[in-house]
RNA sequence: GGCCCCGUAGCUCAACGGAUAGAGCGUCCCCCUCCUAAGGGGAAGGUUGCAGGUUCAAGUCCUGCCGGGGUCGCCA
């Protein structure tokens, strides 16, 4: 047995999708008491139910579930929370999965649920596998989530790959809840920095041809570039030697810029990160979409030419007055208003830029989210701007910032320099760490934090090390399901999810299957806040639970999952870890993350 | 100076506006004839930077401060 978990079927409907998740089941039961109050005359009517909510208590010792129905109402329907509790705990005990409601503390509503939900539950995520936990938050409609988008002048170092590594892990999670998601990596080829490209890579061009190259200031003094000047030589010999650059550089640059590309996704692949679609600022010039949707602005009145004001309290030294064109990006919640072009009328890198979300926008996606590191985050209000300016306010457009990564070695902070082309590399990071560790540590983390990668903390196997330590719990499951099979006792997830439950009844098992159940609300909360570091939290609390549970079986061996001789009880016990195998696989799956089966 | 992010246990960090703010590390005490102890249980540790406000309810939302980082018109 392995990680190949079965999907329950290859599409599941709406209503399958709603029935998976216990939480909206109940709420929706609550909604329905509510509505049946109304309709009795215990409750007025036009109460908003919007703001109604089942959740896990915080503690456990509350019951399964709470619910804050009592206190939300109680202003809008000029009632004491109380009676509204009591009223809605009767009707609630009407149903057989409410095993009790208690009205507790300012006025929850703590609902115990009847035991044979939980050997349910362990069922419905044997039958559905991967399939579990799946959302329809997005009702299919169409996201797109730039990521990466690193300039094509060089490999990508650590910051990129933290951006990759949450952007691809936040595709995988919002297809998971039910968007049909887009990766979008948005070239730079269209700017002076690739030009400076052209330059650094003629100079190694020069080199491979024996001369000594001249690497001036502002050039790109890596290393990574000799391979480039070489296959320059390769292909034009010595033909664009003492040549001016208005020969050879257009040539050179797209050369030098495909090579750099041709990198990145290498990088990317090493990673396990995939493009969708690959966009190229170059290719928006001369072709009047810059222009486009410049005009289009300018229809709306959102373009003019004026002169900025200089930024208050800090004027720059060399300050002068200029007319410019400008976005009236404050018309859509903007500071101060934008440049799109320079004073020699060439477009600044916000022209392209509003051209291509333009383009976003008229491709028809419902929803973007842009990757940005967080040296972009003076962007981030004028690129909402154009969005909303060009969509009417139609698309909403999320832009999550990545801070930096600070590397440590022996506890060493690594010092980067990427004018001294003393950076790290993404493919440094993954050489020594692995695709697994880095994307799975790298999410241990919000994306607005700043994340310390420690190259040997994140190899160390042990529980401070979180990617191990879940890891290890799907080991632990794969371990009992080989000792069953050596036993002779039949695990095959068919046989499991028709074995007999009823067994399953020990507080420390059903607290097991109650953070099952909360897998599902965890994807929509996750989703929701374009948040992907959640799962991997509640991997680890899963991972935890588990653990407690398997340790429980050295001093109650009723709690083994093996009980020898008894193949009907082991079968109920085993069903119970192989859904917690099942979920680290579904979760691991989201972040990206190969599972361990075997620990050695 | 403007804008953005951050400030939670000694350290590193969680917490969809919900109840007594949770984990790991570190410190201290326990648990392996038994499915992988690479693990588990327990103790100690907090005025969630400060001061107001909104709310039935604030670490979370709003305002103002303090501290750290980022960023600020012809770089992308």
């Amino acid at each position: 047995m392995t990680c190949q978990v079965a999907s329950g079927k290859a599409k599941a409907t709406r209503q399958e999708l709603d029935q998976m998740n216990l939480f909206s089941d109940i709420r929706d039961l609550v909604l329905a008491s509510l509505n049946d109050m109304v309709a009795q005359g215990q409750l007025p009517a036009g109460l908003d139910f919007a703001a109604v909510a089942v959740e896990p208590p915080r503690d456990a010792a509350h019951g399964d579930m709470a619910t804050n129905a009592a206190m939300v109402l109680a202003k809008p329907a000029a009632m004491q929370p109380r009676a509204i509790a009591d009223a809605l705990a009767a009707r609630l005990m009407a149903d057989p999965r409410i095993a009790g409601a208690d009205v507790a503390g300012p006025g929850f509503l703590n609902l115990r649920l009847n035991p044979v939900i939980w050997q349910g539950l362990v069922r419905s995520v044997l039958t559905q596998g991967i399939d579990y936990g799946r959302a329809n938050l997005g009702a299919g409609k169409k996201v797109n989530v730039e990521f990466v988008s690193a300039n094509p002048t060089g490999p990508m170092h650590v910051g990129h790959t933290r951006g990759a590594v949450f952007g691809d892990a936040l595709a995988r999670l919002l297809a998971f809840a039910g968007w049909n998601v887009t990766r979008e990596y948005y070239i730079n080829d269209g700017g002076a920095q690739v030009d400076v490209l052209a330059r650094s890579a003629y100079e190694r061009y020069r080199e491979a041809l024996g001369l000594e190259p001249e690497i001036r200031e502002g050039l790109y003094p890596g290393d990574y570039l000799i391979p480039v000047g070489e296959a320059l030589k390769e292909k034009y010999g010595d033909s664009l030697l003492d040549k001016g650059e208005q020969y050879w550089l257009k040539d050179v640059r797209d050369f030098a810029t495909e090579m750099m590309m041709a990198e990145i996704r290498n990088d990317l692949k090493v990673l396990g990160v995939e493009m969708d679609v690959y966009s190229s600022e170059k290719a928006l010039y001369g072709t009047g979409e810059i222009e486009a949707a410049i005009a289009t602005l300018r229809d709306m009145d959102l373009i003019y030419e004026g002169v900025l004001e200089p930024p208050k309290g800090k004027e720059p030294e060399d300050w002068e007055p200029r007319v410019q064109t400008l976005f009236r990006s404050t018309a859509h919640g903007d500071d101060v208003d934008r440049p799109v072009q320079k004073s020699d009328g060439s477009w600044t890198y916000f022209a392209p830029d509003i051209a291509y979300h333009h383009n976003k926008v008229k491709r028809g996606f419902d929803a973007l989210i842009d990757i940005f590191g967080a040296d972009h985050g003076g962007y981030v209000k004028r690129m909402k701007a154009a969005v909303s300016a060009l969509s009417n306010g139609r698309v909403p457009l999320d832009i999550k910032l990545i801070q930096l990564v600070k590397l440590y070695k022996n506890g060493e902070p690594f010092k980067m320099s990427k004018r001294a082309g003393t950076f790290v590399t993404l493919r440094d990071v993954v050489e020594q760490a692995g695709a697994d560790v880095t994307r799975f540590v790298m999410l241990t983390r919000k994306n607005d934090a700043a994340l310390d990668f420690d190259f040997d903390k994140v190899l160390e196997q042990s529980k401070d090390n979180p990617v191990f330590y879940v890891q290890y719990a799907n080991a632990r499951v794969n371990s009992v399901l080989r000792k069953a099979r050596d036993a002779g006792i039949a695990v095959d997830d068919a046989t499991l999810s028709a074995a007999d439950l009823a067994g399953l009844t020990h507080e420390a098992e059903i607290e097991v299957a109650k953070k099952l159940a909360e897998w599902p609300r965890l994807v929509e909360i996750a989703a929701r806040n374009n948040e992907p570091h959640r799962v991997a939290f509640y991997l680890y609390e899963l991972a935890s639970d588990f653990h407690g549970l398997w340790n429980r079986g050295n001093d109650d061996t009723s709690l083994r999952f093996i009980q020898d001789g008894q193949t009907a009880v082991s079968q109920a016990k085993i069903a119970l870890a192989r859904a917690v195998s099942v979920v680290i696989c579904s979760g691991l799956a989201i972040l990206g993350v190969t599972p361990v089966e075997e620990m050695r």
